[in-house]
DNA sequence: AATATAATAATAACAATTACTATTATGTCG
DNA sequence: CGACATAATAGTAATTGTTATTATTATATT
């Protein structure tokens, strides 16, 4: 069914090796230093392909542009909200929360999406400007 | 600062006596059955404005286009997956997790976003097509 | 009522993503 | 090994959701 390509397989070694969830421009431009000629429109199959297979997971939540993250391990984010920067929280997710709201509800729970949300490190002082875009 | 308009009024008092958790387009075609010739731009600057003022709530999460919630009251959603219908979770906002996240990782948690999907009442059953959407 | 300016309608521009299509690459099978 | 079927690609156009622009209108204040 699913043939294998050189595109694929860069982008994939090339999500497994940052820890940075970057997004889909990160990435067209990381896979161009190898394959040049490589189409935008690929980059999104691919990605959509890859998020199929299970072998990357997709952080899409609104009003920023959707970021990739090459661990599949469940786990939960934390963007900071001047940076745009996304990192990892340890800590196991919280699967009971499904159950619990599938027993009180009478829905068919399957899953949720979280994420937490603040300021990083570096931009925990100085709350203005935008400095570090997609980092 | 602020003026009122008979637009944002309508919009308003629109959002406050539904429960659907509607998209701009719903909230546009609602609108203009009162004012017929409203811009859609005016809906999107309105929706943005009351988001900020803390009259509405935005639920925005990526994939699916921005639903709008009239009631501010702090809680959760369930969002199904087949329809697109919007529901209220009852039961309170766990506010610890900001804190908890917060101590063990060191960042500045502000706040989450999280929704819950799966299958609503009516979807439970047939989970095939996409039958009634926007609901 | 005259004035200042926020809000509007209409439209254009934009950003993110998907669809299309002719060509190329990959896996299969004789 | 070829020949074949077809998945994947590059390049481009189209779509979607949203924001920006601008001349006009409505609102609030004197
Ligand atoms: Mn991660
Ligand atoms: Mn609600
Ligand atoms: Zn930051
Ligand atoms: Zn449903």
């Amino acid at each position: 069914m699913s043939r294998s390509s050189k595109q694929k397989e860069a982008m994939l070694r090339i999500l497994r090796r940052t820890t940075s969830h970057p997004s889909v421009d990160w990435i067209y431009e990381e896979v161009r230093r190898e394959i040049p000629n490589i189409s935008l429109g690929t980059i999104y199959r691919n990605l959509n392909m890859l998020k199929a297979e299970g072998a990357i997971i997709e952080l899409s939540f609104g009003g920023a542009p959707t970021r990739y993250d090459g661990n599949c391990q469940p786990h939960y984010h934390f963007r900071c909200i001047k940076c745009g920067r996304v990192c990892d929280i340890d800590g196991q997710v919280n699967g009971d929360l499904d159950k619990r709201v599938a027993e009180d509800s009478g829905l068919e729970v399957l899953g949720h999406r979280l994420e937490f949300y603040g300021f990083c490190q570096d931009c925990g002082g100085c709350k203005e400007s935008n400095a570090h875009p997609d980092r």
